[in-house]
RNA sequence: UGUCCCAUGGUGUAAUUGGUAACACACCGGUUUUUGGUACCGACAUUCAAGGUUCGAGUCCUUGUGGGACAACCA
């Protein structure tokens, strides 16, 4: 078997590289480094297929890191829900790490950097440090503490730890250039007072390191190799190496190898938006039900919906690695849940929309069982029996009194065939006073049972509609999803603010008729529903009342010929 | 009027590193079909512009043009 060789993207070009330069193969180290401040959603997908499928194409570690520097906003609840997403995705982390486990690492060493004098307590209001940043096109200007002695400086540092100043009195920061270009480089903040418990530190620090003091030296402790990023870091860049260079100074001899940071370009998705800021609005002002609502691009969200994992990773590597700027068409995320559960899940009947059918010569009574195969594309996946009688629903959408040639299903004088049934013939309609049909009176032929291999039952029709019988079926709630947003690109618009776009009919809800086969389908089961779409047992599903999310339709070329 | 990044069909990603622009999705048409599903076949459609180097440029150079990032005691 030829292997197909797979084109590399940059970032695997940067580490082939850096192997062909001399780096030893056992040096290589990545790692997902999360805030615990909210849900991860499908655009982390990509981050973390990107640096955990290094770690499986190079046979690496990779490191989950919990970025945990800001008290004010993360929390327990935040990890736990990052280590299940990540889990249920199906990738395995080397060590679970902490920004926090290096507090005083990251201390020590930034009392080192003020002994050398390159880094100074600063005692502005931040308004005024803020101005004399200057701007993108305009250079800053010195504080007025810049010139502190060290003395002054590692005294002012050690009553800041000690608790001795409130939240915005001090501040430490590098002294690099208020000149250069880059306005991360203008003397940025080190650390901050922030009088907050800590998820994991409890009051033990009222410091807290900033991002780029933090994240870089955290690579450097857990020896990362390559540290890889969305492409808003870039311009961080230069500091992680200024601040990675003077550490490494020091610490070389233990910790000999220098992280490298690269950037990719995030994911997008046309009809949603990637912010957790944002998302979490949605959480807050009740537009979805939480973080987990099946409508949101959330990895527990997804999961709920119905989504399996192989079908978000095969999603993440088609999308592929590059620095554009990228939109990603929806219909992409739903080919691959369509292609991976048409393999896999069974296939079952329920009809949304019912209008009853009498068979007017099937005795009264009377019920038969009837075989239908689970899954065609599964010859594993066996049969299982239905309950066929007299009285049956079909969607209603399935019938007209009268149609032209182009519509395969049933009307008045027509034949069609019921999934694994019979063919029946519709004779005639009831209608209730406004005019809408309660009963459609159709008659069967005995002689087309499905499997049964008559010359009857293989006479060429072509609608064949699913159907539920009456007596047997079970009610189920059915919650239809429709896109969150109306736009496109929710929040790329200058002018408007995405809450504008939230579709205001993005769940209907539906009281359905299965078959009795899904009594006991298990919550996170995915079902065919055939000819409708793919359906997942929700999690507010019991043996009571099932509940299902459409996680989504069939392609439907039906649909789209009738649309025009 | 700064610095940096990016530019290939409708969308996303490739192009053996200078040698016939390909793959997937979407869209459109057809074949098969006990799902108007699946599968299969086909069609549509691409190198931002102008110069330059070269036998040869999507790829290298120059200049434009367009898009994006950067001014939180957030990450």
């Amino acid at each position: 078997m030829s292997e197909e060789t797979k084109s590399l993207h940059f970032l695997e070009q940067i580490i082939e590289e850096d192997l062909a330069n001399g780096m030893p193969k056992e040096n290589l180290r990545f790692r997902f480094p999360p805030e615990p401040n909210g849900y991860l959603h499908i655009g982390h997908t990509k981050a973390i297929g990107i640096s955990f499928g290094l770690g499986q194409k190079y046979k690496a570690p990779v490191n989950l890191r919990f970025d945990d520097t800001n008290p004010a906003k993360e929390e327990q609840e935040y990890v736990d829900a990052i280590k299940r997403d990540i889990t249920w995705l199906g990738y395995q982390w080397e060590n679970e790490c902490y920004s926090s486990d290096y507090f005083q690492q990251l201390y020590d060493w930034a009392v080192q950097l003020i002994k050398e004098g390159n880094a100074y307590v600063d005692s502005q209001t931040s308004e005024a440090m803020r101005i004399q940043k200057g701007t993108p096109t305009e250079v800053g200007t010195n504080s007025p503490f810049r010139n502190r002695t060290v003395e002054e400086n590692l005294d002012l540092f050690t009553q800041m730890k000690n608790g001795e100043f409130e939240e915005g009195e001090h501040i430490l920061r590098a002294k690099i250039d208020m000149e250069s270009p880059n306005m991360l480089m203008r003397d940025p903040l080190m650390y901050r007072v922030l009088k907050k418990a800590h998820h994991r530190t409890g009051t033990d620090w009222c410091i807290y390191p900033m991002y780029d003091w933090t994240h870089g030296e955290s690579d450097y402790l857990e020896q990362i190799s390559h540290s890889l990023c969305s492409l808003e870091f870039k311009p961080h860049r230069e500091l992680y190496n200024w601040f990675r260079d003077h550490v490494y100074e020091h610490s070389k001899s233990t910790l000999p190898l220098a992280p490298k940071q690269r950037e990719f370009s995030r994911l997008n998705l046309s009809y949603t938006i990637m912010s957790k800021r944002k998302l979490l609005q949605l959480v807050e002002k009740g537009i979805v039900s939480g973080w987990d609502d099946p409508r949101m691009p959330t990895i527990s969200g997804l999961r709920r919906r119905g989504y399996t994992p192989a079908s978000i990773r095969n999603f993440i590597e088609t999308v592929g690695v590059s620095k554009r700027e990228n939109v990603i068409d929806v219909a992409l995320l739903e080919f691959k849940i369509r292609e991976d559960l048409n393999k896999i899940a069974d296939r079952v009947m329920g009809v949304l929309d019912p209008v009853k059918v009498v068979i007017d010569n099937y005795p009264e009574g009377e019920e038969e069982l009837l075989i239908a195969e689970n899954n065609p594309e599964d010859e594993q996946a066996g049969s299982r029996e239905i309950p066929f009688s007299r009285e049956l629903y079909i969607e209603r959408e399935d019938f007209r009194e009268e149609a032209n040639k182009k519509f395969f299903r049933l009307k008045l004088g027509k034949e069609v065939r019921l999934k694994s049934a019979y063919f029946i013939t519709a004779n005639s309609v009831e209608k209730d006073e406004n005019g809408e049909i309660t009963v459609i009176h159709c008659t069967y032929d005995p002689k087309t049972k499905s499997g049964s291999n008559t010359e009857e039952s293989k006479r060429k029709v072509k609608g064949t509609l699913h159907w539920v019988s009456i007596q047997h079926a079970i009610k189920a709630e059915v919650r239809s999803y429709d896109r969150l947003f109306l736009d496109e690109a929710p929040d790329s618009h200058k002018d408007r603010d995405y809450m504008e776009f939230v579709n205001p009919d993005s769940l209907e809800v539906i009281t359905a008729f299965v078959e009795p086969s899904l009594q006991s389908a298990k919550i996170g089961t995915q079902f065919q529903f055939q000819r409708l779409g793919y359906f997942n047992v929700d999690d507010d599903s019991t043996s009571e009342k099932l509940v299902f999310n459409k996680i989504v339709g069939l392609r439907d070329s039906w649909a789209k010929k009738i649309n025009r």
